[in-house]
DNA sequence: GTCAGCACTCAGTACAATGGAGTGCCAACG
DNA sequence: CGTTGGCACTCCATTGTACTGAGTGCTGAC
C-alpha cells in the first residue's frame, strides 16, 4: 500500500541491534501482558507500564515501528498486538534478568530435594513432576547418559534352566540388565565363575570400551556363558539403550491451546522419546537456553517453546531438564524454575555419587 | 407431558431385561454408525441395516421405545438419536460377539511378539504403543507385581565410602535397587560378607515375607551392614514400589474429544499412576472387560469408557492391559485387541520365565 | 403391526446491523 | 522535533432475523 512512505527511514537495513529505552519497555510490557492474558495488548492498556510514561499516540507510532521491524504482529487490521517470535526472542535476551523463583516455588523446590531420595529413576520422574507443577508448562528430564560411567560389578543370576540374568551395576549407581539366552543347561555354580571371570575382564571400564575378546578361562563350558554374557554387555553398551526421558504434566498441554489439534501434534512428538531427546540435546549444542517457535526444526512444535537447562555433575554435563509450553509461555517462571531444579538436581546426584 | 399415555405400557416396571429382534437390530445399527460417525443417527439412514427390513416410520417408533427405555438419547427435539451408556452397555454384552482382530492387526500383534526381547520394562512399554496404535485408543500397561515373586539374588555393590547399592533379582526376572547410607566406611570384602549373609537368609522368600530380624554373623561391623540391607529389602517390599504403570499414544484423547476442557481433565488422570493403576485392578475386582462412563467410580472419566484384560502367567493374574477412549469407541475392535495382546503377552511373559 | 403422509421442532447457516476496541494519520503544541 | 489530542476508519464480535433441512411424533389407512 504506502510502501513508498518508507522514505522516512536511513533505508531498508537489517533491523537495528538494539531498541531505544522506550521501545523496549513496550516490547516488555507487551510480552507480560500477553503472557498473562493470552489476548492482543492495545496501546491504551501500556499508558501506565513502567517505563512507558506516554500517551496512547506515542505509544502506537512505537508499536506500529515495532511491527515494522519484526518484533511485533497485528492478528487483524483493529486488533491490539501480540509478539512475533523475534519479539519473545528480544525479551528473553535483554529484558529477563537471572531472576529467581517466587518464594512459594522456593520452598517448594526445597522441601522436594530435602525430601529426595530412593532410586534415582524415581526421582527424576518426580522432578519432572515438580517441575511442571511449578510453571504450568509440560516438563521434560533426561537422565544422566551412562555412556562414560564404569562398570562396578557384573553379575549373572540363573532363572531357569537356559535362562539367565546379566547384572551390571555402574559407578553412578545405575543397574542395567539383560536377559541371556543359554545354549545348554548351566548350573549356578558356573555362572558364578563366569561372572567372575567377566568381572575380572571388564570391571572399570565404561561399556563401550569393553573389548568383545577375552582369554579361555580353561572349563569350555564356562567359556560359552562368558561368550554370550560378552554379548549382552556389547548390547547394553550399544546406543539401543538410549537415555531415559521422563515427561511430566503433558496435561498442561491441553490447557496451554484452545485447538484440540494442536494439542494432539504436540501429543503426538512427546510421544517419541527419540525426537524429544535430540531436541533438547540439539537446542543445548547450539548453547542456547530458549528455542523458541521454530528456532528449533521441529515443525509440529512451531506454537511451542523450549527452555532447556544443562544439569552438571561433578563439573559434567550428564542430564538435562527441559520446559515446553506455548510461546507465550511465562519466560521469567520458566527460567528461572528450570535453572533451579535443573542445579539442585545436580547437587543431589553429585552427592549420591560423592 | 404425555406422561398419561404410559397406559400401553405393562406398568412402569423395570427396563425389559432383554429386546426384542429389531430392536436390538436398530441399537446395534445405531451404536455401530454413532462410533463411525459421531453424529446423531436418523431413522432414514437405518432403513438399510440389517435385520432392519422396514420403513424409518416404523423405526422411529423403536427408537422412541428405546429413548423411553433409556438406550438412546437426543440431543435436542429434531437430531437424531446417541447411545447412552446404558446403550453401550447392551451391545457390549449382547451385540459384541468374541470377535477378531483384523487381518492388518492380527499381522502386527504377531510380528511385535516375535521380535519381542530385552528387559521387561521396555517391553511393556513397546506393549502400550503397539495397544494404543492397534486401536487409536489411549493404551495402559500394568506390569506384573513383583509381591509374590521370590528373591533370586541379593547383592551390595559399593559406589562410595559409605554408600553402597543393594541390588536384588527376584525369580521372574526384575531387578530392584535400593541405595544404602552406611554408618561409616566398609570395606569390599565385608559387603560381600553381609550379602552372603543377607542372601542366605532371604533367597527363595518373597519380598513381603522378609523377617526383619537375623541372627548375627559374629562380626559386628558385618552385622551393621546387614541391618541396613534388612531395612532396605524392607523398604523394597513395601507398597511404595507400587505397580509400574505404561501409558502410551495419550495423544488419542486429544482425537477423541473435541473439547480441550474434556482432554485436559483425562491428561491429568493419566499422570496420576496410582489412580488408573486401582481403576484397572477395580474393573476386573468387579468381574468386567468394559466398564462404560460412569461405572467406573472416576468422575473426570464419565465421557470414556474403559477396556481391560487380565495378563495371565502361569495360571495366575500377573498384570492387566487396558484401553481407554471416549464412550463411544469402537468396542468390538478394542475388546479383540485387548484379547489378543493380553493373551499374546502373557504367552510371552510366561515363556521368559519357562 | 406396518407404513405413507403431514405438521412441527430446532440446530445450523447466512446475512445485515450494531457496538466497540483499536488503529493510523494529522494538525497543534511546548 | 518529539509528543499529544482529535478524528476518521477498520474490522472483529455480537446480536437479531430469516431460512433451510434433517429429523421427529402422530395419525389414519392398509
Amino acid at each position: 500500500m504506502n510502501a513508498t512512505d518508507d522514505s522516512r527511514h536511513p533505508g531498508p537495513g537489517p533491523e537495528p541491534l538494539d531498541l531505544d529505552a522506550r521501545k523496549s519497555a513496550i516490547l516488555n510490557a507487551v510480552v507480560t501482558e500477553y503472557i498473562g492474558s493470552a489476548q492482543p495488548v492495545g496501546s491504551q492498556h501500556l499508558t501506565d507500564a513502567p517505563g512507558v510514561s506516554v500517551s496512547s499516540a506515542t505509544i502506537r507510532a512505537d508499536m506500529a515501528a515495532l511491527e515494522r521491524e519484526g518484533y511485533l504482529a497485528q492478528p487483524h487490521t483493529s486488533a491490539g498486538r501480540i509478539p512475533t517470535d523475534k519479539g519473545y526472542r528480544f525479551f528473553v535476551d535483554h529484558l529477563v534478568g537471572p531472576g529467581a523463583l517466587d518464594p512459594v516455588g522456593r520452598q517448594q523446590v526445597r522441601q522436594f530435594f530435602d525430601h529426595a531420595h530412593g532410586e534415582i529413576e524415581s526421582m527424576l520422574e518426580r522432578t519432572s513432576g515438580l517441575l511442571s507443577d511449578l510453571t504450568d508448562c509440560t516438563a521434560m528430564v533426561v537422565g544422566p547418559s551412562h555412556e562414560s560411567s564404569t562398570v562396578r560389578s557384573v553379575q549373572l543370576v540363573g532363572l531357569g534352566p537356559r535362562l539367565a540374568l546379566l547384572v551390571v551395576v555402574l559407578a553412578d549407581g545405575a543397574v542395567q540388565k539383560q536377559s541371556l539366552d543359554l545354549p545348554e543347561d548351566v548350573d549356578e555354580e558356573r555362572l558364578g565363575d563366569a561372572a567372575r571371570h567377566l568381572a575380572a575382564h571388564v570391571v572399570g571400564l565404561a561399556l563401550p570400551q569393553i573389548d568383545t575378546r577375552l582369554g579361555t578361562s580353561g572349563d569350555p563350558m564356562t567359556d560359552v556363558v562368558v561368550a554370550v554374557g560378552l554379548e549382552g554387555l556389547r548390547h547394553l553398551g550399544s546406543a539401543e539403550a538410549g537415555d531415559q526421558l521422563f515427561v511430566g504434566g503433558s496435561s498442561h498441554m491441553a490447557a496451554a491451546f484452545d485447538a484440540v489439534e494442536t494439542v494432539r501434534s504436540v501429543l503426538t512428538i512427546l510421544e517419541q522419546q527419540l525426537v524429544v531427546v535430540t531436541l533438547l540435546r540439539d537446542v543445548l549444542d547450539r548453547g542456547l537456553s530458549v528455542a523458541i517457535g521454530t528456532e528449533h526444526g521441529v515443525e509440529p512444535l512451531a506454537s511451542c517453546a523450549v527452555v532447556v537447562m544443562p544439569v552438571w555433575v561433578d563439573g559434567e554435563i550428564t542430564g538435562t531438564v527441559g520446559l515446553l509450553g506455548p510461546t507465550r509461555m511465562n519466560y521469567p517462571q520458566a527460567l528461572a524454575a528450570a535453572r533451579v531444579v535443573g542445579n539442585r538436581l545436580g547437587q543431589s546426584l553429585s552427592e549420591a555419587r560423592r
